[in-house]
DNA sequence: CAAGTGTACATTGCTGACAATCAGCAATGT
DNA sequence: ACATTGCTGATTGTCAGCAATGTACACTTG
C-alpha cells in the first residue's frame, strides 16, 4: 500500500457464542443471581440465549472445569454450595498464585507498573471514604488482578483470573461484602509498598495478612449469620 | 436385605467419551507423538476414535483451556511451539501451586502421608541406582503429586494436576530427560526431610532449588541442542 | 510477467434430532 | 401394609448435516 492506507478501523466483532455464554454465566454467579443447589439446564439456557444446546454444553463445561458449577453425569449441572471451607481452600490457590505473582513482580520490579497500582489504590481509597462500596469492591479486584497481571507470567495470570471468580462467588453466595473492615485499605496500600521497596518477605506477609483477616472476618460474620438463623 | 447381600461388583464402567479422548489426547501430547506446531483436525481424530466431532470437540476446547493446544477461531487447532521461556513460565505456576501445598501439608502434619511418600522415594532412588530411567521418571512425576494430593486441598490439587501435564509435554518436547541429574535422588529427599522435621521454609528452599537447578540444566542443554543444531 | 481476483476445497461453528440414562411415582404382587 | 417392579417425564450424551469462514491456487487483466 504505497500511499493512501485504508483508514483505521476496528475489526469486525468475531465472537464465539461459547465463550460469550461463559462469561455471562460466569458473570450472574459472581453476583450470586443463583441460588445454591439450584440445576441449571442446558435447555432453559439455551432457549434464554436464543441458541442451540451446544454452544451451551460448551459453556457449562468449561465453568465446571473451572469449579464454578458442578456436573452430575446425565443428571445435570447444578450451582454449587460453598461453604466456607470451600473459601479456605479457594484462598490456598489464590495466595500462591498471587504471592508467586508478587515475587516474580518484585524481581522484574517496573515502576510504571508500581505507579499504576498507586493509583488503582488512590481510587480505591477515595471510594472507602466515600462510602461507594460496590465501586470499591470492584477495584479491590481489579487491584489484585492487575497486580497478577503486571507479574508478567500468561500462566500464573490465568490461573488468578480463573480463581478470583470463584473467590468473588464463594463471598457473594455468603452473604459477605469486602470494604466491611476498617484497615481494608491499609492492608493493600502495605501489600504495594514492600513490592515497591523491593520487600518480597514483607509483600508476602503483607499479603498473607490481608487474607487471614478477611477470612477470619469470614468465620466471624457466618457464624452470626448461622446462629442467628437458626 | 435381611440376608444373602449382593455380591460385591464392580460398577459398571459409565465413560464421558469427550473425557476419554482428553486423557488419551492429553497423553499422547505428554510423550511427545505429536510434532510441534502441527494441526489436529476435529475430523480425523474423531475418525481415529470412531466417535462423531461433537466429544471431540468437548476435548479440544478443554485441552485448549489448559493451554496444551492453541486453538485460533475457523482455523483449527495445534500443538502448540513450546520455548523455554514457557517452561520457565509453567514453573512459576507449578512451584506456586507446589510450595503452597507443601506449607499445607507441614501444618497438616501427616505421619501416614510421610511414610508414603518416603516409600515413594525409595522406590524412586532404586529406579535411579538401577538405571530404570523412564520408570523413574514416572515416580518423580508420582512424588510431587502425591506431595500436592496429600496437602488434602482440592483446589491446589485440581490446579497443580493441570499444571504438570504441561510441565511434561513442555520437557518432552524440548527432549528434556528428567534423571540426568546426579544428585537428583537427594533433592526430593531434601524436601521431603525438611517437611517431616516441620521445617516450611527449608522445604520451600529445597523445592526451588530443585526446579531452578532442573531449569538450570534445561535451559544448558537447550543451548546446547540449538548451537549444534545450527 | 506481476498484481489482483475469483473459485474450490478443507475446517470449524452451530443446529436439530435421536438415543441413553436418571429420579420419582404409580402399579403390582405378596 | 410393605417391598419390588415397571413406567414416565425430564435431562444429558451423541450424532449427522448445514452454514460460515479461511486458505490455497489457478485465472484474469494490465
Amino acid at each position: 500500500m504505497p500511499q493512501g492506507a485504508f483508514p483505521a478501523t476496528a475489526p469486525i466483532e468475531q465472537v464465539d457464542v461459547g465463550e460469550v455464554i461463559a462469561a455471562r454465566l460466569r458473570e450472574l454467579l459472581a453476583e450470586g443471581k443463583f441460588v445454591a443447589g439450584e440445576q441449571i439446564t442446558e435447555g432453559s439456557t439455551a432457549a434464554a440465549f436464543n441458541v442451540s444446546r451446544g454452544p451451551v454444553r460448551e459453556a457449562f463445561k468449561r465453568l465446571t472445569q473451572e469449579g464454578l458449577l458442578k456436573s452430575e453425569r446425565n443428571r445435570g449441572v447444578f450451582v454449587p454450595v460453598l461453604s466456607v471451607g470451600d473459601v479456605e481452600d479457594n484462598y490456598l490457590l489464590r495466595e500462591a498464585v498471587e504471592g508467586a505473582s508478587l515475587e516474580r513482580l518484585i524481581s522484574r520490579s517496573n515502576p510504571a507498573e508500581y505507579t499504576r497500582l498507586g493509583d488503582l489504590l488512590d481510587r480505591f481509597e477515595q471510594c472507602l471514604a466515600e462510602g461507594a462500596w460496590d465501586l470499591a469492591d470492584d477495584l479491590d479486584l481489579t487491584f489484585h488482578k492487575e497486580l497478577v497481571h503486571a507479574a508478567g507470567s500468561r500462566r500464573l495470570r490465568h490461573a488468578f483470573d480463573s480463581v478470583i471468580v470463584e473467590t468473588r462467588m464463594c463471598l457473594r453466595a455468603l452473604g459477605f461484602h469486602h470494604p466491611e473492615h476498617p484497615d481494608m485499605a491499609s492492608w493493600h496500600r502495605d501489600i504495594l509498598d514492600a513490592a515497591v521497596a523491593g520487600d518480597a518477605e514483607g509483600a508476602r506477609r503483607a499479603l498473607r495478612f490481608h487474607n487471614a483477616t478477611v477470612l477470619k472476618d469470614l468465620r466471624r460474620s457466618n457464624e452470626d449469620t448461622t446462629t442467628t438463623g437458626s
